[in-house]
DNA sequence: ATTAGCACTCGAAGAAACAGAGTGCCAACA
DNA sequence: TGTTGGCACTCTGTTTCTTCGAGTGCTAAT
């Protein structure tokens, strides 16, 4: 059964009083926000109503009202107003992406971004599809060493110096960047059999186990660039929280978040669309540890059929509206930055967003770096 | 005037017990522990005269004892004992660092063991000297396309694929590689003037700006490998310290940390002994924010001349001890996998053409040696 | 259906009482 | 002179009790 027209609205109120002062809310503060022309008898009527249709809870018989979860789910579903960036926070934001940044620096600075705008910590995670390698060369230092250097198929490029312990000529590095770029191109690492290496060995002549060197960094290599990235940042931000007051709860959510890997469970897969906005409240998340926060996360474009999303932890009595146009343009802003792809609109909100999202200026020379 | 060998003993059993228990401790504990044979009340005589020295201090009136800054100082010097790790600890360390892992991830796992192995935040930092460019390579991939591959003087490699909006052959590739290898190898960064580029681009004849590019690169890069590297890792152990439960100054100090930057006022520089190991205790330290805590840090070889500090952060309250033995045998481990300069495998290669860092399983472990 | 009024509930905050750990000092002692 | 036992005193943390007030649910009137 549907709620009526009032109850929403009241239920609208007590969740942003909420959200506002971290207190139970009571029938007269809602009286008084005036929005709905009735007293607070009525409004109680109201409440206790939304309390037993599981809305609303009260912590204990006399006190005010505080959402529970499907509170704020039909809240975030039907209940929130779209909420504008001012024209400050869109000018932070762009400035702070428009700079010349590596993409992993510019992932680590858009969670900086999100968990300073939203006083939450941040996290961002770009998921790398395998890669395959596009073309090898080797550079020739000296006697003892050499360079090799990848491009994949990401066009990112990986680099090694390499230090022999013995002595190899001109020729024979040559011999083997062509074997290379003959063999072991355009295939997936774990299409580099052992049986390719050894062929290769005698093939160049090699038995000083150069070949070897060459094709393990390769391998691994490949194996590195399927991995997702993820960043944390602001972690501390969670201390600001009144929730968060008792450390060792604090504690407990700092570590699951920091501890590595955690990060990868987010439902990065299942999100297909385009700058979708996905808002997980309390008990809505998988993990135990975060049962009583709310995740709110923004996917975004990373390039090269790259997915990436980027999102803020918090309590559940976060502000959802406020975080998701941020995070959304973050998302899209990142999407520009590094997809370079167009912005599709934000579920949920509204277009005003999407134009702002095009302020990004684009980039004249497109390039990635790397480090050996 | 000197301390009585049993004021000494008295003091270093104060701040052991109050290490232990995190609790002001009276006379009778001490007592109890039973090492000196005389009784509480001649106890209480010495600690009278302790505080009226400077070494303890008083909560209250009816309070126990709580070691001063001055107290762990002279602990720290003269009265601690030195502590060895347990086999197992040994083990760990040697083990977790024994991966062939890239020399910053290898940082970075530093900090993360010495964090957990002390249950303090941990940072890691390597300053890096100023490099310059041993030679230049421009691989052609298409007529819009290259790669700029840099190796630097430490032996570094850097790179970065260009794309450009216009068409370039590759003899012009070439001719500028071996421009810029005549003219801008062996130079430092501010030694690269616009005249000189302006110079190589007219040499070049090269009105398409790619000179430019180039030089943008090598002057940037040059200019992060000044840039010292700073990892922080674990600050959420701060919530297990009892002194910390307060969560606004957890968070404090957890935002002073975290805030990049801070990290590179510590004393790297003053620090030349080769595992030397420093000890900051409470307002021995420059930084407000670190008035009441503690730091110990530890130097560590990072080969190519280049040095580095791990070390930990907690409350003056702090084992002291046993803290230093732990990072003086993960700063030696650090050494060993790092120093010996080139000879350290760069990333990846656990081969055999690859002359492994030795073990450093053997206890080496230096003497606390400390700076007033 | 809405509202005013009222008795009731329950937690937060404050006050008072208490327990106990630890001290300082004094007088006795080796 | 240095050490010790004894004792009165001080101070905090805890517990218990009281009070206060916000907020409720219910009922009767509109």
């Amino acid at each position: 059964m549907e709620l009526t027209p009032r109850k929403k609205k009241i239920l609208a109120a007590v969740i942003e009083e909420y959200i506002r002062t971290a207190e139970p809310v009571g029938s007269k503060a809602i009286a008084a926000k005036g929005n709905l022309g009735c007293s607070p008898a009525t409004i109680r009527n109201e409440l206790a109503e939304l309390v037993s249709r599981g809305y609303l809870e009260q912590p204990h018989t006399s006190a005010g009202r505080v959402p529970t979860p499907l509170g704020y789910r039909m809240y975030v579903n039907e209940l929130m107003e779209e909420q504008n960036l001012t024209d400050e926070e869109v000018a932070e934001i762009a400035e702070r992406l428009s700079g010349p940044l590596p993409p992993d620096q510019l992932m680590s600075d858009a969670g900086r971004i999100a968990s300073q705008l939203t006083n939450y910590p941040a996290l961002t995670l770009a998921a790398r599809p395998a890669a395959t390698i596009k073309r090898f060369d080797l550079i020739y230092l000296d006697a003892n060493s050499f360079i090799i250097v990848l491009l994949l198929s990401t066009d990112a490029v990986k680099n090694k110096l390499v230090r022999l312990p013995v002595s190899v000529d001109q020729t024979m590095i040559q011999k083997l960047s062509t074997l290379f770029n003959a063999h072991f191109t355009g295939i997936s690492e774990n299409a580099i059999t052992s049986g390719m290496i050894h062929a290769a060995e005698r093939a160049a002549e090699d038995n000083l186990g150069i070949t070897a060197v060459i094709a393990a960094f390769a391998i691994e290599t490949l194996t590195d660039s399927e991995q997702t990235q993820a960043y944390l940042v602001g972690e501390t931000q969670l201390l600001n929280q009144p929730e968060f007051r008792d450390p060792d709860k604090a504690h407990r959510l700092m570590r699951y978040l920091t501890e590595g890997g955690h990060l990868a469970d987010l439902p990065l897969e299942e999100m297909r669309g385009d700058n979708e906005l996905r808002v997980l409240i309390g008990p809505e998340n998988v993990a135990e540890e975060l049962k009583d926060s709310s995740v709110i996360i923004a996917t975004y474009d990373a390039g090269d059929n790259m997915r990436g999303i980027i999102g803020v932890v918090g309590p559940t009595r976060m502000d959802y509206s406020r975080v998701a146009a941020k995070l959304s343009y973050i998302a899209a802003g990142l999407s520009k930055r590094l997809g370079g792809g167009s912005s599709m609109p934000p579920p949920g909100l509204d277009n005003k967003l999407i134009i702002k999202g095009e302020d990004f200026d684009e980039r004249e020379i497109q390039e990635e770096e790397n480090e050996g």
